[in-house]
RNA sequence: GCCCGGGUGGCGGAAUGGUAUACGCAACAGACUUAAAAUCUGUGACCUGAAAGGGUGUGUGGGUUCGAGUCCCACCCCGGGCACCA
């Protein structure tokens, strides 16, 4: 079984295991089982072209360390891994070169497998999966069409990056100072049709969900402060003019409406026409232009400077009928709330920075509670110059303010969202389609006849004055696959490549059953066939990794995402491993989609990750970000063929805390190198041969006993919190002091070899072998440590004068506080510090230390 | 600006309020060797002292405590996130 090497050569031997375990498939997990399950998953990786990054490693070494510890506790563990290989550098490539994305995509794919197979991650390959596939993406569309059923998908305008000159929507990301990151070519705002997602419809549920999950705070708080839940009230003002009725503005601080002393709406608002005075035409007409013309960046970047303009008009402040004037200024978002607001510029640093600007008055109502005057006062305190409220405290008048505005029906409490609706579609062509097709109103009335999966309310779109209606394949029509397209480049008009399709695109389309014929072909004979054109439309790579870990459950199902049987039986992961800088957005949309399908009975628990954690970066030997312009770029090839897979793995866990920012160091790894040729020595002779130190009836010293019983239970402490550096650590010193020993137990060597197979399983194997036991160390469970043994019959104390170190003695454990003190006070380096000084008070700190006041 | 996380030897880092610097890297000295590699042993914060010892030390300044890297307050620096969200 094993290999005959007779020094620790892990090119020979890395192999070996590896295809050992490929051949026994040593890592499958049953969906039926007695056993407990645990399910520990990585964030799959975008199978690029330049192969592995060193950060993969990491977080894949902690996940499958996890995952060999559990199976030796005897749990059922489900290990997996798949592609998330839809993707934009796979088009650029296709663009470019011609070849389809997914020749490409499959290249990249085999190395990135190749890969992960050489560093022995004990991944279950029956269960791969590829966002790309038709048999995956099928249910990707599966899922896109029960949201849309929920009627929570919909088409509007939205503005994206558009760049003339690649003829191509980019994305944020890919836009720098207003140029293509490609090229640096100017690039515009452009209005476009555009799928969007509710995901508002789930804020709520997206923030009460965090409570019951084990996540980084940080974590937590970043998806909070995204969501931006805000508790406040929406307030009718009545404008001067009845004939332009009121204006609705949200406020997160009712109570401070005595101190609102003029109103900004924002320049998109649909009221700056009517509110604009003659008067004021030009000056209003120019504000606005001005805005427009700036792009989302200049607008943010230049939140130094407020900027507004007076409409000429004025509102009626409902608590005291006082008149305020109405501006238009660029710090109202009309995206948030209502677009309009009440400023009120003493207790707001926004509104008291315009109003100074503006010179516009500023009346205090909160009186700060140190009796301070400077302004704006954004603290606790009581109200003032408030008739009926004042001395309250605010959040006390926020209430009662509130419940008088709503008995004259003229404000209500609201909460209002900075999450907004999800932008869900893609001008691209290597993405999931969207199973929809558009048809005539007429149409879609013929499909509602027969059709019984249709959204309560249709989804329709107005384009050159023509409404279209949004069809959704049947679910039996999926997966609606890419057409194979002359070109990837975009059609030019903003549309994707799939636009160019004519046969693909324009189609007779069965409404109940899904099947197409070009049009350009007569219509078929049947009453339900319908002129329609397929959306072009794909869906963005978050699609694909918004529920891939509900596949790994069942991926060969052709009938359902996973049967509920295996959604019973894994359920959701119990460990989610990942960098944090998808700690908002695909974190969020993947609870969105699992919250959704919770909804619908799909899955059984409403939140898909209970147990998150997040990797820090691994950077470059120079302590900055690697990257390849920089040149300290680590590849895990090199490593692998210079010090082995093991070592790779060890050393990555080494290097400090899974989750803290730190540097490769190239000499550190030979110290984890140095460690595994030792356990190597320990085991084997020179020829190869069994030890001959290592006996059946060998003893191990009381100390170096203890040792061993202290490192298991601090491995399995260690690996259960995540904490591998310090569980390294600890074989360390076992390793050290058992290379002390005159001769050694073989059960404890075979102790040994099961501590350290999580980490550098190869080796393990290999030297568990060559002891003569038959089997895989995997299978031989996890050593069980002597509680008994952990506790020693005499213990060192340190001895303090005064809080300061003097000295220490060996006492036996239960030695009591007198006899100790006693003990202490005899220490030669203890007696000068205590002569002529009386002993005022002693502390013993049991087992570890006394320390005596005089 | 706001919200997080973090500052410990030459370096990565360790330390339930109880011997600061475990473990590893690098360095130096020694053993083995003709030699080298490998391996093993030892030394390793700073000041003072011949030594024993004494004193000072975890970003800075205060505080709580018998005792603080750890808890509290203020500040400085580094990293991450958000950014006119009313």
């Amino acid at each position: 079984m094993a290999t005959h090497c007779k020094d620790y050569d892990f090119l020979q031997i890395e192999p070996h295991w590896q295809s050992f375990w490929d051949q026994t498939k040593a890592f499958r997990a049953e969906n039926q089982s007695s056993l407990p399950k645990y399910y520990v998953l990585d964030m799959f990786p975008y199978p690029s072209g330049a192969g592995l990054h060193i950060g993969h490693p990491e977080g894949y070494t902690a996940t499958d360390i996890l995952a060999r510890y559990k199976r030796a506790r005897g749990f059922n563990v489900l290990h997996p891994i798949g592609w998330d290989a839809f993707g934009l550098p796979a088009e650029q490539h296709a663009v470019k070169t011609g070849t389809h994305p997914a020749s490409n995509t499959q290249n990249n794919i085999t190395n990135f497998r190749r890969q992960i197979k050489a560093l022995g991650f004990s991944y279950d390959w029956d269960r791969e999966v590829d966002t790309t596939d038709p048999k995956y993406f099928r249910w990707t569309q599966w899922i896109f069409l029960q949201l849309f059923k929920k009627g929570l998908a919909y088409v509007d305008e939205r503005p994206v990056w558009w760049c003339p000159e690649l003829r191509t929507v980019l994305a944020n990301e890919e836009v720098v100072d207003g140029k293509s990151e490609v090229g640096g070519f100017p690039v515009e705002r452009k209005n476009l049709r555009q799928w969007v997602l509710r995901i508002t419809a789930y804020a709520e549920q997206l923030i009460d969900g965090l409570k019951d999950v084990d996540w980084p705070d940080s974590t937590k708080r970043m998806q909070e402060a995204w969501i931006g839940r805000s508790e406040g009230a929406e307030v009718l003002f009545k404008l001067e003019d009845p004939a332009l009725g009121d204006l609705k503005i949200f406020t997160t601080r009712p109570d401070t409406l005595f101190g609102c002393t003029y109103m900004v709406i924002a320049p998109e608002h649909p009221l700056v026409d009517a509110l604009t005075v003659p008067a004021q035409r030009e000056a209003v007409k120019a504000y606005r232009f001005k805005t427009a013309s700036k792009s989302d960046l200049e607008r943010t970047d230049l939140a130094k400077d407020k900027s507004g303009v007076f409409s000429g008009s004025y509102a009626v402040n409902p608590i005291n009928h006082e008149r305020v004037p109405v501006w238009i200024a660029d710090y109202v978002l009309m995206g948030y709330g209502t677009g309009a607001i009440m400023a009120v510029p003493a207790h707001d640093d926004r509104d008291h920075e315009f109003a100074v600007q503006y010179n516009l008055p500023i009346i205090r109502v909160i009186a700060a509670a140190d009796g301070s005057t400077e302004l704006p006062y954004t603290g606790d305190g009581k109200m003032m110059n408030s008739p009926g409220y004042n001395g309250l405290a605010w959040p006390e008048a926020k209430q009662q303010i509130t419940a008088a505005l709503a008995a004259r029906h003229i404000g209500k409490g609201t909460i209002n969202y900075k999450l907004r609706d999800w932008l869900f579609s893609r001008q691209r062509y290597w993405g999931e389609p969207f199973p929809i097709a558009w048809v005539s109103e007429a149409d879609y009335r013929r499909a509602a006849a027969v059709r019984t999966d249709l959204p309560a309310q249709p989804v329709k779109f107005a384009e050159n004055g023509v409404t279209q209606f949004a069809l959704p394949l049947p679910d039996a029509a999926l997966p609606l696959v890419l057409p194979d397209v002359q070109s990837y480049l975009p059609s030019g008009t903003g549309e994707s490549a799939l636009a160019n399709e004519t046969a693909w695109l324009e189609i007779w389309l069965e409404v109940t059953t899904g099947a197409s014929v070009p049009a350009t072909q007569p219509q078929p004979a049947g009453p339900n066939w319908v002129r329609a054109r397929r959306e072009t439309n794909t869906m963005p790579q978050w699609a694909g990794s918004c529920w891939y870990y509900l596949r790994y459950l069942d991926p060969q199902n052709s009938s359902a995402i996973a049967s509920e049987a295996a959604l019973k039986y894994w359920g959701v992961p119990d460990l989610y491993v990942g960098g944090a800088e998808h700690a908002v957005l695909h974190l969020l949309y993947a609870r969105f989609w699992h919250k959704v399908l919770f909804d619908l009975g799909v899955v059984p628990q409403s939140e898909p990750f209970t147990r998150l954690f997040h990797q820090g970066i691994i950077l470059g030997e120079d302590g900055v970000k690697m990257s390849k312009s920089r040149g300290n770029v680590v590849n895990p090839d090199d490593i692998i063929s210079a010090y082995g897979a093991d070592s790779l793995r060890m050393y990555l866990m080494f290097l400090g805390p899974l989750e803290a920012m730190k540097p490769w160091n190239p000499k550190g790894i030979e110290g984890v190198l140095r460690f595994l040729r030792k356990v190597w020595r320990e085991c084997l002779s020179e020829e190869g041969e069994p030890n001959p130190r290592i006996a059946a009836g060998a003893v191990l010293s009381a100390a170096t006993e203890k040792l061993l019983h202290e490192t298991i239970k601090k491995v399995g402490d260690d690996i259960e919190g995540m904490r591998f550096n310090t569980a390294i650590s600890q074989m360390m010193i076992l390793l050290n002091a058992l290379q002390k020993e005159p001769a050694l137990p073989r059960q404890t060597m075979l102790d040994v070899l099961r501590l350290l197979a999580p980490f550098a399983p190869h080796i393990s194997e290999e030297l568990w072998a060559r002891l003569g036991q038959t089997g895989s160390v995997m299978t031989a469970g996890w050593p069980v440590f002597d509680p008994n043994k952990l506790v020693a019959n005499s213990v060192t104390i340190v001895i303090q004068v005064n809080g300061k170190h003097r000295g220490d003695v060996t006492v036996p454990v239960d030695v009591t506080e007198p006899e100790l003190v006693k003990l202490a006070s005899a220490q030669p380096k203890v007696i000068p510090h205590l002569t002529d000084k009386p002993i005022k008070k002693t502390i013993y700190v049991k087992g570890r230390l006394i320390n005596i006041l005089v």
